[in-house]
RNA sequence: GCCGCUUUAGCUCAGCUGGUAGAGCAACCGCCUUGUAAGCGGUAGGUCGUUGGUUCGAAUCCGACAAGCGGCACCA
């Protein structure tokens, strides 16, 4: 016996549609237009296939492409299917297993019969992508057994599917989706009504890599292709544009250009500075100092090398060792070729860390409850062996410096460290042009020193420090992340976005109370017995190299005056103005400005060519006019107009406009 | 560490199926004294990542190693 469905609407209406009928049925009741429109439905706010039935009375809303969200989720995820239905035509005996949608496209894993996929087979694939999708072919929804799927899959060759179908639960209906009648994959859907609905002119391929069956580095290795897909060819060019600009800004690029740094075979994963380069670094540095001596810290140096038994003492050893750099120490024999390392050498370390030796510092003479809360900061220069494919550029160096610093208190001083710590953290990163950061908390892992009321009580510390700089809400970016926290405390991320939108986590805050433990730090409280002092380990720019980096990439090279390499060119039009050159820039040097002349034969159009590709924020021009006037025609950067100002106006402005942050009146 | 790709002049790159290398920019020299994003001419510069092999002959084909790039895994 047949029964009409209520079939609510967005407006507010309830169409009565048969039994059997679905949102494409309802979308045809409405019109035309929409019909062609509807890409697919939320049905009871669930995003469904539009070709499937109601199963009762239901809310209904029709997506369409102004769904943007929505419509592009679908559309990468078509994409991917029809990606492992063109591999599996053109390459017969390989197995599919995973292929979801991602922020701007799509994936497929393949295990390849014989060998993997290389760029040279993308064009191919892409062609038959574009095969599939001229076809339309109806992509169906069907429900099978598990067991009945497991078989199928075991007939096929399909290995991954079967071992991933065999751990659903016994029982369960298993979705899949057919593209035309030739070919299948287990899919959870929703999915487009057919392969026709895809725009064939906005994806590209875009990569191959290699990847881990389920993530992990001890399955077998699979064949990755990666995609990018859009609902219109604008929006894929869009996006590659986007990309071509991002990689205008890469810093690896940007640091050659602008002479900065460089790194070679030789030390690969540590960096050479270059005089231009490390100009940033020290005004980094020495910005950094003066906030954190306004801070009340006090800042130490610490041993590069401490003997192995230190690091077996903290526990680096045990846990670190094979990302450690180990030394013998001893006098290598000079006769032989090389260092010699007899049997029973011991071994010294290169400091992956600077903790334990800050401890080693609070441990010196007898700490009192009045000496806390204790602020130790460094500039420690640290060496990780990091895996050689994980080295990127400034990103992932095997040495670099932290702006470390480790907070020695009592329980009670806990959330105020952390509150002065996020302030720290706030002026800093708007002085250095972030003002966009979130704030996210890392809860417990599974695998976890300490006890839960330890654990309690430092999250809630942090919840309460974080809730007290107001950044504590979903629209700031906060999050809580369960299971993300180091094996000895919860932490506090910083997360910064960039200019073109991209995020980069520097910062962070941890509470240990494992550290003190175990190199047995201790204070005499106000009752007359040792305490444990609790340890915050926090960095706000994380390392030196890794952000300068991102300021790189962030300022595209165009850095604020006070970062700036050079940050002024006298440029002359013809000689009869060297002398009154040499004199502007002697001013300006003396002003304290980074200031370098062009007095070279050559063209002004060319010099001013020359510095701006150079992003030299200032160019101050000088000819005859200028000398006979002292005064110099001020060019910035990227701007066509210039200033014509008195040689003292032109240096007191920019001697005011270098100033730091911090040091500006 | 794993998969794929790459490695030629200071930089960016060309060099087809093997016959010992080429361009632009930069550098250097000369001419031009020039007013806001490349003036003109010339010279010099490379044991083609390293190392084995195939071959009469290797930048080119094959292997090993290294570094780099894109991912994966890792990131105390």
């Amino acid at each position: 016996m047949s029964q009409l469905l209520k079939i609510s609407l967005p407006d507010g209406s309830v169409r009565e549609m048969p039994e059997g009928s679905t949102p494409a049925d309802v979308a045809a009741a409405i019109g035309p237009g929409l019909a062609k429109a509807a890409i697919a439905a939320r049905v009871d706010g669930e995003l469904r296939d539009i070709t499937r039935p109601f199963t009762g009375d239901a809310t209904l809303a029709l997506v369409t492409a102004k769904d943007e969200a929505d419509a592009l989720e679908l559309a990468r995820h078509d994409f991917a299917h029809v990606l492992a239905e063109a591999v599996q035509t053109l390459f017969p005996g390989t197995q599919i297993t995973f292929g979801p949608s991602t922020d701007d496209g799509f994936y497929y894993d393949f295990a390849p019969k014989d060998r993997p996929f290389t760029d040279e087979d993308l064009p191919v694939i892409e062609a038959e992508m574009r095969r599939i999708i001229a076809a339309n072919k109806p992509l169906r929804r069907e429900v099978w057994d598990r067991d009945a799927l497991i078989a199928r899959w075991r007939e096929q060759g399909e290995s991954f599917k079967a071992e991933w179908a065999a751990e659903l639960p016994q029982g369960e209906e298993i979705s899949v989706y057919w593209s035309g009648d030739e070919w299948m994959d287990m899919c959870r859907g929703p999915h487009l009504a057919s392969t026709g609905r895809l725009d064939p002119a906005a994806f590209k391929l875009t990569r191959v890599s290699g990847a881990y069956w389920r993530g992990d580095q001890r399955n077998p290795q699979l064949s990755r292709i990666y995609g990018t897909g859009w609902l219109n060819k604008k929006q894929l060019d869009a996006h590659l544009l986007r990309l071509e600009e991002a990689a205008k800004r890469d810093h690896r690029k940007i640091g050659q250009e602008m002479d900065l740094f460089h790194l070679q075979q030789e030390a690969h994963g540590s960096v050479f500075w270059h005089p231009r380069g490390f100009v940033i670094y020290r005004a980094l540095e020495a910005y950094m100092r003066r906030r954190l001596d306004a801070a009340g810290y006090l800042e130490v140096k610490t041993p590069q090398v401490m003997d192995a038994r230190q690091w077996e003492q903290s526990g680096h050893w045990g846990k670190y060792r094979e990302n450690m750099f180990v030394i013998p120490d001893e006098v290598p024999n000079t006769e032989d070729e090389g260092p010699v390392v007899s049997n029973d050498a011991a071994w010294m370390a290169l400091k992956p860390m600077n903790c334990p030796a800050h401890v080693l510092i609070f441990r010196q003479g007898i700490k009192s409850y009045r000496d806390l809360p204790l602020r130790l900061a460094e500039m420690g220069c640290c060496h990780r062996n990091e895996p050689h494919g994980a080295l990127h550029g400034l990103m992932r160096v095997r040495q670099f410096t932290q702006d470390d610093a480790h907070i020695f208190c009592r329980e009670d001083q806990l959330v105020d460290e952390i509150s002065r710590f996020c302030d720290l953290l706030d002026v800093v990163y708007k002085d250095l042009g972030f003002g966009d950061y979130a704030i996210k908390l890392a809860l417990r892992p599974e695998k976890r020193f300490g006890s839960d009321e330890m654990w309690d009580w430092s999250e809630q510390s942090m919840r309460d420090a974080v809730a007290a700089t107001g950044r504590n809400t979903p629209e700031w970016g906060w999050e809580e992340l369960p299971g993300e926290g180091a094996f000895y405390a919860p932490k506090l991320e910083f997360h910064l976005t960039d200019a073109i939108g991209r995020t980069w986590q520097v910062g962070t805050i941890q509470t240990d109370t494992v550290l003190p433990e175990r190199l047995d730090a201790s204070y005499v409280a106000e009752d007359g017995n040792r305490h444990r002092p609790i340890m915050l380990h926090r960095a706000i720019l994380g390392s030196y190299e890794r952000f300068i980096g991102i300021l790189i990439e962030h300022y595209a090279g165009k850095f604020p005056l006070w970062l700036a390499p050079v940050q002024a060119v006298v440029a002359t039009i013809v000689s009869d103005a060297d002398d009154y050159a040499r004199e502007v820039v002697a001013e300006l040097q003396a002003a304290g400005i980074r200031v370098e002349e062009d007095l070279r034969n050559e063209k002004i159009n060319y010099k001013v060519r020359e510095h701006s590709v150079g992003r030299v924020p200032n160019i101050l021009v000088v000819g005859k006019q200028e000398a006979e006037k002292r005064t110099v025609a001020l060019r910035r950067l990227g701007e066509q107009q210039q200033q014509f100002l008195s040689l003292d106006e032109a240096v007191a402005m920019l001697r005011q406009e270098a100033l730091p942050p911090d040091l500006k009146s």
